[in-house]
DNA sequence: CTTGACTCGGTACTATGGTATAGGGTGTAG
DNA sequence: CTACACCCTATACCATAGTACCGAGTCAAG
């Protein structure tokens, strides 16, 4: 019983056009077409629109987003590539895991100031992260 | 001893052109000018532009990053505004975390299949964030 | 067998976050 | 005092990610 591009939308809460936007992109393909050309999608697309959508929340671009989802072992060939990736990946994810977690404390402290009344001068928040580390922006041109 | 543009967005990496940009949407305004326009900046700033070059790479908006700057005490009058902005600020940060956690896994178990030479069917990355939450995206208009 | 909601492909438009370029002034070393 | 690097404003342009609209075909209920 798969459905249609409108029901697939609707389940995820996106437009139409942007599930057509994503199929351009390499990133969403039906799982068919009826005869008349409609497309068709099952609820592992469903699962992949979702991943999508919770990724990008998490500062990756579709880009990388693809890069993720072509993440697999298809055999012990090109596992290197895989590992490579991955690894990449995982020292990404966890930088970011860092620097949220240093965002929240000022922002834990300013609940609690505000609980105590107490004026915090300054922007509290500007003590989170102040390393100049740059790890991500696949968009940066390397060689300008 | 303050400094020019070309100084702070060289010790930043960004381009001239971007913190002008970042002025004109109220981001980053320059401690002072020279009489002859130049516009001037301290260490204050470098740290302000490092903290929104990194809060980007997290998935905040510029808007957003406005919102998170100006979050301070200034009184005890308008707390309730900061603790509420704040308290949203941090479920949204801690919601990212755990979904940043998530894709964490899938990267791991990704990195020992190849190196034991197990074949993983499918795309493992798919089981990471499933969930339908949608916290995220400022952009949204809640009444399309 | 018509009507209304849905879909098709294609093209055009939008918003965000930048980047480039033009035409002119500033600052300092030789 | 002039050459060169830097800065100024202003405007134009760009890529990414999405959205809207068009004319035409599809589908199901009445």
């Amino acid at each position: 019983m798969p459905f249609t591009i409108g029901q697939l939308a609707k389940k995820v809460g996106v437009n139409i056009q942007t599930v057509r936007y994503y199929e351009r992109r390499r990133l969403l393909t039906p799982t068919g077409r009826k005869p008349s050309g409609y497309r068709l999608y099952g609820d592992d697309l469903v699962r992949r629109l979702r991943f999508i959508k919770n990724a990008q929340a998490l500062g990756f671009t579709l880009r990388e987003i693809a890069e993720l989802l072509n993440l697999r072992v298809r055999s012990t060939a090109r596992c290197g590539d895989v590992q490579r990736t991955a690894q990449a990946k995982l020292l990404q994810v966890e930088e970011k895991i860092r620097d949220l977690q240093a965002l929240a404390r000022p922002l834990k402290g300013l609940i609690q100031a505000c609980r105590a009344g107490q004026p915090t001068d300054r922007c509290p928040i500007l003590q989170s992260f102040e390393g100049e580390r740059r790890t991500n922006d696949a968009k940066r041109n390397t060689t300008p």
